[in-house]
DNA sequence: GATGAATGAGTATTCATTCAT
DNA sequence: TATGAATGAATACTCATTCAT
């Protein structure tokens, strides 16, 4: 109850409508929910929400961008710990393998694919949604580059095109499990898509 | 205007309308597609549109109804000529790993997994959708349990969940053509993917 | 009602909505009138006004129009009837000193005069406003140009400029019958402003 | 932010808050610029603004009064230091006719007359620019009444509806002026207008 | 006095669906 | 069967004003 309010507190604000609007995206899906259902869960005026966001297609954006980034940052602290190939990719394996089990990662998905496919229409969002798979295809070709640099994985392997097969089957599967849930061996097809994986970079 | 409408009729107007209906839902996607967009496009009267169809998801159940019809039909069928496992698998892949040739594949792709999304928060739609992916996933895995049986795969491998794996990784990549286009090597992905799978199944 | 409705009843229709924004922007004004004030008014939905009409603007450019095309029509038929220059703008004047007993006519001038002023921020909109004035003036201006060429009023005049004088006159009389009414005496400025105008056409 | 702040100081803010909004008025009219605009413009919070005025209404008025005293104050100054009726008049016409060479004349003309007709529709404000249009009509009017005392124009003139004609005719050529800009010939419309006003009062 | 976050009624416009003809 | 006008709830977004700090 403003004004002259701290840092802390708009950005507290501004968490707290995005948590809101995470939430109701994820209920409803990004088009279907509309900004009086964020209004109504989170209880912050219409008004308070476009001082915080210039619109819908911002709110989300924000989300992404957040989540992108937290996501980003900790991958890459964690692999810097890890010393050798294999490692890294275990850790990247035995990460998305057990998604399942958290809890908003069907709804998670399903808001960010329906999003990705209406960014398609939008130039401005469609730049801003390629501009982030770039970083997370980088992301994962520098493994495989550094790999192969020290000799770790199979010189037959094209980074760039493994990286595309990587997250294609990434979302693929994530895809598939936001629609089948319980009926869908999440973890199951992960062991086997590792064992495949594995097999072409020359482990084991 | 016939007096009474022959049935030929009736399925050449209904035809007509679910034609025009994709293409819209192709421009700009079914949820932002109107069904004003599909009179001006069809040249049939909104009206007669809702007496052919009882709702826009309606439209897009029986579009999605008669391209999976048509499009199981003749799988089955071209299957069948073939004799051995390796050459159904060829079949597959060689025909999945051409749709970036055909002109409408990104705009459908986008449509049918946006559909897909969409029938996610709809029982109804969401019990259709299901069905029709057990359809597809089944007969993948037959050719599996076929192969297994007659000697011609590895006995490793988990049919369900190679199926799985299989059609994940068909909609992660088609998904990731649909936004990126030019900048997919879609093809070179599925060589490589090929390549994994058939490794997998102890081909060469 | 509808559909497969005759022109007649369309046309009928429009009209209606027509007249009863004008009765709407009469009574608030156009920017603070509402299609909600125009559907309460004419009990005609919402929908069937975005039926007949793309915008609130597109309503009073219709508005506008029409009354432009009325009454240019019934001008020069007037003056077609009439032969010499001094008959001529006789008409003019006599009609224009009348207006104030038009039961709207001040609040048809404030409406026109606020959209006027409105359009100067559109270029769309500004470009169909000249060229309406545009015809206004150059129907005066006709009568001036054959007035010297038939040798009724003096060679000193310029047309294209005395058309400028008069409409501006025209409309800076109407802006302030419009503000104090009543207190205005509109009818004895008519007169003295047609004297000082035939003076200087050299009439009597 | 003074403890306890000088009227100098009050004063000073007041003048920059309506300077900016004068500014932002002249570029999108008064009712389509807003608070904030004029917040980002004069970099004064909205809390500040809403401390000096009621209302953007209330800003309008006090913009107009200031503007009116200024030039009503200044107008009876430079008039006082004429002898003649003709000189007053000359003054008069000399400093209207080149106002178009002012670069805020057009937003100037524009804003004011918006005004005007939303004044209309609220007494309150209607009253206050009737009052402001009493005080121009009588500095005029008063001229011309000097002017037939003293023998220096014609007696058939009647001050009252004069006035009357010269406001409204610098009201319709300014409005007039404001749409057509460079089209508009506007010193030269002036120069007959002058001429005309001028054989009626019986000069030369 | 100054600040600026919060408020929420208000705005133009859209669109799936209905149904009288 | 075909037609297309009518419906009206729903939508994202705006903005003058308030008031706690």
């Amino acid at each position: 109850m403003p004004p002259v309010v701290s840092d802390k507190y708009k950005q507290e604000k501004k968490a707290a409508i995005l948590k809101s609007a995470f939430e109701c995206f994820a209920e409803k899906g990004f088009q279907v929910a509309t900004i009086d259902d964020i209004v109504a869960h989170s209880k912050i005026s219409k008004g308070a929400i476009y001082n915080y966001f210039n619109s819908k297609d911002d709110i989300y954006i924000e989300l992404m961008n957040q989540h992108t980034n937290e996501n980003i940052t900790s991958l890459k602290r964690e692999l810097e710990k890890l010393a050798d190939t294999r490692e890294k990719l275990d850790y990247f394996f035995h990460l998305y393998s057990h998604l399942d089990q958290h809890p908003q990662f069907s709804n998670s998905t399903r808001v960010h694919i329906e999003f990705w496919l209406y960014s398609t229409r939008k130039n401005e969002l469609r730049d801003i949604m390629l501009a982030r798979y770039e970083l997370y295809k980088n992301l994962f070709k520098r493994i495989l580059v550094e790999g192969i640099e020290k000799g770790e994985i199979s010189t037959h392997v094209n980074p760039d095109e493994l990286s595309f097969i990587f997250w294609g089957v990434i979302d693929g599967i994530s895809l598939h499990f936001a629609m089948l849930l319980d009926q869908y061996p999440y973890q199951k097809v992960y062991k086997e898509i590792q064992e495949l994986i594995y097999t072409k970079l020359g482990f084991n």
